[in-house]
DNA sequence: GACAACATACCAACTGGTTGGTATGTGACT
DNA sequence: AGTCACATACCAACCAGTTGGTATGTTGTC
């Protein structure tokens, strides 16, 4: 019988209970002690691996940057020969990915910046980095898909990713505002009828 | 001379102080003793009027609310005669509120919402009411358009209305993560294209 | 119209608990 | 014997909230 790794040093046992905490009840209200007793670990331990909680904040994110590129690596809306199939795909996972309680599927840097964008810019930059880094993922398939298909529009490969991105971080917030995942589901719908809409109407080229 | 009430009391300078001061560093992170410093008020007028700090957030919530519905009830994407027309100016004259600096045009009902859903039940409810209050003044220009061009979508008009809030809402956090207002009003430019296909073409209807 | 009785709006000083952070100790491994 | 990975014990600053008080209405009564 394989055992999976149960044994975790502070340092990492640290960054994924901020994961969790940090998502349930944001950064500047997670306070160090708290983040300690979740992941079992002492104050010494904290301040062993990370010299603030700043310095945690960027480790944190990070952190969520390398798990959800793992997890977007190996997700099947890879398969598709089609590009346009890939992107969309990859919206319906995003869909998906809507599943269990709030805090387990909302975004970590999405609610990180929203607290830290004034006053640490460490944990700003490191949450753009997250959000870009992401993003750019999606751009290869945008841009052969434009290609594909022809078109030369108004709008960039880059931009239409940040936009996929943008309506998440706003489907998050309303699934928080209204405490259900219905709307925000629904706005991953309309992502997904803008994007075939753009590949498939002659308007989405250059109008007026 | 008209002298245009510089005389507010220790309540309305408070939730004055608050709209700033939590879309900089948000709720958490702003101390009572801060907000009454910003007010120019002592934390004994705070907790007349406030019960605690919550209870401002919850005021914050409301009097963010009025403001906000005074600010779209007087703005001038009301006078186009088509309905499409006047969503379509909505969403125009919210790229125009991306002005200033980043604190000045975010909203503080998202960033509070993100903070407490989990904590403040009473603020997590007073965020959402701000937010499907003012989509739902979206809604009957929406349901218009819709009518007014026969389409019998397999899309709702409030779907579509809370989509727009759900597009800003992003854009806003892209904004502060990247400390630029490009990459918001590119997804702002987005949702407009959107809005226009959804009403022009055919495969606006259900398809597939 | 004077005055008691009460309410409202605000203030300065304080409190107990919590905060991020530090200084020092300890056992395991090299 | 030295260093890495943590634990224990502690601190000064800060936190939300409380206290006791003042100044300024407001209202009913004679």
């Amino acid at each position: 019988m394989s055992n999976p790794a149960p044994k975790q040093n502070a340092r990492t046992k640290l960054l994924d209970a901020a994961l969790s905490v940090v998502r349930t009840k944001g950064f500047s209200a997670t306070s160090v002690d708290e983040l300690c007793a979740a992941a079992g670990v002492t104050k010494g331990a904290f301040f062993h691996h990370f010299k603030s909680k700043d310095e945690l904040g960027v480790a944190a994110a990070d952190h969520w940057s390398q798990m959800t590129g793992e997890l977007f690596a190996g997700a099947p809306y890879h398969q598709p020969a089609d590009p346009l199939d890939r992107v969309l795909a990859y919206i319906a996972f995003r869909k998906e990915l809507l599943q269990g309680e709030l805090p387990e599927y909302t975004c970590l840097v999405g609610t990180m910046v929203q607290e830290t964008y004034q006053t640490a810019p460490a944990i700003r930059a490191a949450c753009e980095r997250s959000i870009t880094g992401h993003a750019a993922t999606l751009e290869a398939d945008i841009e052969a898909a434009m290609r594909d298909r022809g078109l030369t529009p108004d709008w960039t490969a880059k931009s239409l990713a940040l936009h996929t991105q943008a309506v998440l971080q706003g489907a998050f917030i309303l699934a928080k505002a209204t405490d259900g995942v219905e709307i925000a589901a629904d706005s991953v719908d309309h992502l997904h009828r803008y994007i075939e809409m753009l590949f498939a109407c002659p308007s989405g080229q250059a109008r007026q």
